[in-house]
DNA sequence: TCGTTTTAGTAAATCGTTTTAGTAGTAAGT
DNA sequence: ACTTACTACTAAAACGATTTACTAAAACGA
């Protein structure tokens, strides 16, 4: 039986080998580092060289643990292939399925990217672009965040709404949302719908609410003033969604359904709702929105309008790369539109009593 | 009424300022590019330099909007301040969760970082490392994700369990975990106690069923192997732990309780466990791990073993900061512990019939 | 054989900073 | 008057790659 070598505790702690650059690999080689770069690099003009020279460098790269220093590549080609990433957190379920499909682009691409949340503080929203600028990234994806000033390099901006020349937003279709939201409740025999609007400094928050608001008035129905209320806060968390709810119900009005912004304050909705007595869907119907992966496996499970997360992050990947591509300025589109989904499920039913 | 210039066409593409670097500055303030090096990184030589002509630069790096080229700065002084961070994937709320506490040091500290995720592709496993130290991280943040060599950089691996020179792994106590979820199984009068182990690939697996089984051998009961089951597959919805509870719930061994892996695969066993005809917590307990944000809002609220991930991460965060201080082989703890917390909710009840 | 082309490389400039090692010119000390 | 010290700077060498512009030798063409 052969001694297993794997832990001869002498040998544990390995001679930590200096990562070697190109002037080693030409010192041991006794080659030019002109010559090696040519050849590790598959420049045209290595044509000359022959194929023995090529193989000899390549192997004492792999030998030597060779490794390029990005840096010094970056700062001579003056190219990065990087971006910034900006967020208003992380945890927030919504940035972190777009940066799933940003990421689901880019590595394949040969980018990595710097990520930074700005937690909604405006000195962090001031200085963050411009740090990402001094690392020489690229270009500039936002998510859900606001836009106002024009940094010189491309950005594309996902749920941004502010036209702004050099970028580009990728945005839900929002009216589409609405009818099929409105529509379906409408559908159901609701009349006394409730919303809740999204935080201030949402990015959607207008637009969700504006579209909403047509869709009603287009099928002659108003939204009292009583029965809208507005998120408050900025945690990731259903409690959010609960308050905001506690707060409409003792209101004392009453209506049979509640459009929520978001999914994750329909669960804290719900939490309330259930609390003073009433039952979801049979009193109250909730609407969500987005289709998070909790959605279908709550009680009951929602019923939401599934927002492409994924799906608008690999968008502003693929756009952000194309505006790279094609020059400063591209005639990339302004605005790229993706459409929702209605997901029927539990927590809307027609009204009892009509 | 004022003509709204916002959308005055002729001035919407401004020119955009090519950034100045240090030698248009120079050039501009005729004084050397050493000189203006010294006074705006405030250097101990710079005391020489009159207020005047300090001002004199201040004031023209910030007319021409002087933006220093990181790159540049850091392959001079060989630091990057910049951080790799490897992930399974992004949206699985436990990796975004620990990144969020990370971030939260690394910001503060000045330090930004890349993140990319393996998929569990071994290929990627073995690749990006490669890449970030060509990029010349100064460090890995490493989530969830088995390391078995050593790279030649400091490390540390939030959930990691590998025993290896030069990396610190920062751990739950997980013999604590176990003693908190089986004990309060155990205490309700749960004897027949159903676990859903994680992923094969998961960091805590093993650790996390060894210490569930030492805990409850220590109370005198066995897990009947009949009741022991594992997720497969790498999605990060409740589907998995539903699949999973539904092959669990089809071998028609009895069972009061159910110790899941996590609260995501907790919420997909309650669906499971209620489309069956049986309640939650009623005729079986269900125990989850994380206390993600959803946790407290699902219907029942679900009873589960707090794990502090935000803290996970920040403590990683502050410990790779403090191994990039003290040098190489500073002697930084090779295993960090975190406490886990029993959050007793609505998914857990005493045995009906003893 | 002479001129041209090809082969197989190399020296040096470059990217944008920082940093080391000076250098004039003035002021102070003795 | 002569050293010494300080003031206010600057030239040039890093950092580690890439790239432009050469070159010496060999091969080829006429």
């Amino acid at each position: 039986m052969p001694e297993k070598s794997k832990n001869s505790t002498s040998e544990r702690t390995e001679p930590r080998k200096a990562a070697v650059g190109l002037k080693q690999l030409s010192k041991h080689l006794k080659l030019s580092t002109t010559t090696l770069s040519l050849v590790l690099n598959d420049a045209p003009s290595a044509v000359s060289i022959p194929q023995e020279t090529k193989d000899r460098i390549f192997a004492a790269a792999k030998e030597l643990n060779y490794r390029p220093n990005y840096l010094a590549r970056s700062l001579r080609v003056q190219r990065t292939h990087t971006f910034g990433v900006i967020v208003p957190e992380l945890s927030d379920g919504y940035s972190s399925m777009v940066l799933n499909g940003m990421e689901s682009v880019l590595a394949s691409a040969g980018f990595f990217y710097l990520t930074a949340s700005h937690l909604h503080r405006p000195d962090l929203l001031e200085t963050i672009p411009r740090l990402l600028i001094e690392r020489q990234v690229e270009g500039l994806i936002v998510v859900d965040t606001p836009m106002h000033s024009r940094p010189d390099l491309p950005i594309v901006n996902v749920s941004g709404h502010e036209e702004i020349a050099g970028v580009t937003n990728v945005v839900l279709n929002h009216m589409h949302a609405a009818e099929l939201g409105i529509g379906h409740l409408y559908d159901l025999g609701h009349r006394r719908i409730a919303v809740i609007k999204g935080q201030e400094f949402s990015s959607d928050t207008d637009e969700r609410w504006e579209t909403i608001s047509a869709a009603t008035r287009r099928r002659g129905i108003d939204i009292d003033p009583q029965l809208i209320v507005q998120l408050d806060g900025d945690s990731p968390s259903p409690e959010l969604g609960y308050e905001t709810t506690k707060s409409l119900l003792s209101r004392g009005q009453n209506f049979t359904a509640l459009f929520a912004f978001n999914d994750v304050s329909a669960i804290g909705a719900i939490r309330a709702i259930e609390e003073t007595g009433l039952m979801v869907p049979d009193d109250v119907s909730v609407l969500g929105f987005d289709d998070i992966y909790a959605a279908a496996f709550h009680n009951p499970a929602l019923t939401t309008i599934r927002q492409p997360l994924f799906e608008m992050g690999r968008l502003a990947a693929v756009t952000l790369l194309d505006m790279l591509r094609d020059g400063f300025d591209a005639d990339v589109p302004r605005v790229l539109t993706v459409e929702p989904d209605l997901i029927v499920r539990k927590s809307t039913a027609e009204i009892r009593k009509p």
